[in-house]
DNA sequence: TCTAGTCAGGGAACGCCGTTCGCGTCAAGC
DNA sequence: GCTTGACGCGAACGGCGTTCCCTGACTAGA
């Protein structure tokens, strides 16, 4: 089963196909393993360091040989995100706390993505119909619709919760990266940020400049919070 | 001034700086000229197109001297969103209309976003104190505070609004992009879609088999619609 | 007018990237 | 034990962002 093909299952409903072991390797390499290692490289270096060689230098091995379990680059960044999708436990939908359960999935997602810095770049890029992906909408979309929402309004608040979360971790991944570049001196932490803000002229920026605490606000998950409370709760 | 100093010069409050005019050219060559530029190889052949090279020579030159004028590749980036923001108008607020005057100015971000296909993963990767961007929040969070919104409500929306409207652009710029794909055989449309989601079995997918056509609807921009007005309206 | 000094422009090269080709090796079948 | 075929992967390709440093036109002073 070449990677092309196992692609398409992936995508395709079907049976899981078990991995045929390689014949020449010592310890035979297989697609769950690369997956492995990938997440080994971007959690300790970042989404960006995972390049084709760094990932076949952690494997012990040339890039060529990554090309016969993954098509391509792309693809193993499909295989990333749904592996990390894979790990999000969906509760059965109960109407009395449905809100609470969205909020937790999408909190397990985000905290996921955040254990692998920038991956949620890879999952801003990929197509709708990854299995694993594809998984998570059943389970988003079954809470909402078990909590009353009309069926499209499930559908779109689905979307828009997803690509939510991984937009709000790809920001907070660069501004961690940003934080821990120490040659990018330009960059600010909070006060710096709310003490530029306050110099701006007054002309232009007034309101910004009013409220410079309120903009820098924000421990924690506030933000994230804040964001998926409004939409669920104009649902 | 050096491109350093330029860059810098975007992010601190100050006069604005008229662009020397360089020494050597037939036509000189400024920074006005390469976001120009930029912007119509981006429009052009998408934003994955635009290379320091492809952009050098659409300007008649070699990669080496566009950085006289930008730092860097990120650099360039700031320079392209900072310039759709310059474009956006933003109303002066009126507590009566302030729901569709936000509307209006994210859905002006989002049109000019997706006049230049990919550009928004520029804007996902910038740092937020780019003046142009800020003058857009300044004018976004001027128009909740007219509408009564709480000034910590205000600006935690500001940004909620401008992450989503540039995930929406780039998941749309992405998804067009593959349709015009001739060699992604494995593309769909939503006719495609739906059928792939119907046949997927009913054990593991009962409520996206059952709603296949809630979560493919939406023409045009009626999810970011949906979307936007979802976040209004909780405020 | 001539000349010396200055500095932006850009050709060429560097070290990366993703991806492909095809060679050498080894296991299975006869 | 030989043949054959499949497979791992070294090496190479084209393209990326970026930098080095030479070139040569312009400016200013004599």
């Amino acid at each position: 089963m070449n990677p092309r093909e196992r692609r398409a299952a992936r995508h395709r409903a079907g049976a899981e196909v078990a991995d045929a072991r390689p014949r020449r390797r010592a310890s035979p390499l297989t697609v769950e393993q690369v997956v492995d290692t990938a997440l080994e490289v971007v959690a300790a270096e970042g989404y960006e360091a995972l390049t084709m060689r760094r990932l076949a230098t952690a494997l012990d091995t040339g890039p060529a040989s990554l090309y016969a379990h993954v098509v391509n680059k792309a693809d193993l960044d499909e295989l990333l995100i749904g592996r990390l999708c894979r790990e999000v436990e969906l509760p059965a939908p109960d109407p009395a706390t449905w809100r609470e359960q969205i909020r937790a999935v999408c909190a397990a997602l985000r905290d996921r993505y955040l254990r692998y810095p920038g991956v949620s770049r890879a999952a801003l890029a990929m197509v709708p119909t990854d299995l694993e992906v594809l998984r998570v909408n059943e389970g988003m979309l079954a809470i909402l619709l078990a909590g009353g929402v009309a069926p499209r309004d499930a559908a779109w608040a689905c979307d828009a919760l997803l690509l939510y979360v991984s937009a709000y971790c790809l920001e907070v991944s660069i501004a961690r990266a940003r934080s821990g570049d120490a040659d990018a001196a330009w960059v600010l932490d909070r006060d710096e940020l709310v003490r530029r803000f306050e110099a701006l002229p007054a002309a232009t920026f007034p309101t910004v400049r009013r409220h410079a605490a309120e903009l820098t606000a924000g421990e924690g998950h506030e933000r994230f919070d804040f964001t998926v409370g409004l939409m669920i709760d104009g649902l």
